[in-house]
DNA sequence: GTCTATACAGTGATAGAC
DNA sequence: GTCTATCACTGTATAGAC
């Protein structure tokens, strides 16, 4: 194999990705608006300007999609929040960095935390297979992990004294479905700019980690 | 119309209330584990004992059954915690003595919450009727209600010095987003007390509102 | 690669017997 | 009142033309 096959072969795989995170885009909004089960894939090929056999050509199944959706919105949260989980600071001020991370990611990338939330944990029509079992298995581990290092943190705090003695796992699992219930009510509005989300994140946080009482 | 017609018609009234009552316990169950477009008429049908003819006698459609159960789970949330939002305490103090209320109702009737949490508010198939389309107008109105009485005690809160100055609106809407978002991830168990699901709540409600920090 | 055409299954709703 | 039987429709997925 010679390098311009390999490089061609590399185009190759870039626009077949390029065009996969395209129909990702719009079936994240699809789920976003109408939900999972609402949702056809009339719908989103009709988002990319295009008929069904493109989809089901980059996608074997509508679940598919979604366990694509999953992950791809996973792997964003994880590398904006994860890095502010380790460093000097105290568990209260890691934890703070790491929620206004989180609650910034899921107001940018809101269709794809909305769609994750939506939980298409059960059995769909018709029966999953094995393949999208296992995978859809390997996601919720993820997500697990993910909450599992909220809860380290929070344990850190308590320990440190910067955090107030509570059942870690409570705590971490009560601070995150309420930063993941913002989009229970959140609107993406057209002119918003990354500050602008950044310090309703930043207010959002003090909330729910200082309260909402006179300190 | 004698007494005794009365009597009988208010008999027959009564029993008719019951059978619709056991069918929206069946049907919130049904569509809390299954998500409302899953779940079947027939589902909901196998879950009293009986066939789809004895549910569509007693409603019109699958979506009135919805709304059915939406508007029984508000009334049965307003009742629990519209009487604390008045009293001589302070805005803090009746906003926790609501929270917990709220708490305790939504982990008690958890899926009537769950229900009205999917927000089955897009088209649906197919298109709502005039009359549906109304009543899902008017529950939605009595949520906000629920939402403004929640708004006005925490503008009461800051206005008294008990709670820190934050925008109101932002505030109850994190606040009961936050409450709601319990039902991500809460299982009702077996020997679950009434006496344990208030501790719960009084430790989510203290998370909230006085955060998780040191005080 | 992307399209059109279609098979196929699932399910909301109705009709009519009992 | 509750049942059985059936219709009508939607939407996933596939086959094959281009």
């Amino acid at each position: 194999m010679t390098a311009d096959t390999t490089e061609t072969f590399g185009v190759d795989a870039a626009a077949h990705e390029a065009a996969r995170t395209t129909i990702l885009d719009v079936a994240a909004e699809v789920f976003q608006h109408e939900g999972f089960n609402r949702a056809t894939i009339d719908d989103i090929a009709e988002g990319i300007g295009a008929t069904k056999g493109r989809v089901y050509y980059y996608f074997r199944s509508k679940f598919d999609i979604y366990l694509a959706v999953y992950e791809h919105g996973m792997r964003l949260v994880r590398e904006a929040v994860e890095p502010h989980a380790e460093g000097p600071g105290t568990g209260r001020d890691r934890l703070i960095a790491m929620s206004e991370a989180h609650a910034e990611n899921l107001m940018t990338y809101l269709s794809y935390h909305n769609t994750i939330h939506q939980g298409i944990h059960r059995r769909t029509t018709p029966a999953l297979k094995a393949r999208q079992a296992q995978q859809l298995a390997e996601l919720n581990g993820i997500r697990e992990d993910y909450e599992t290092m909220f809860r380290r943190v929070v344990a850190e705090g308590m320990t440190d004294g910067s955090l107030r003695d509570e059942d870690p796992q409570l705590t971490a699992r009560m601070l995150l479905s309420s930063l993941n219930s913002i989009d229970s009510w959140f609107h993406t509005r057209p002119g918003q700019s990354t500050e602008e989300l950044q310090d309703l994140a930043a207010r959002i946080t003090r909330m729910l980690i200082t309260g909402l009482e006179i300190q």
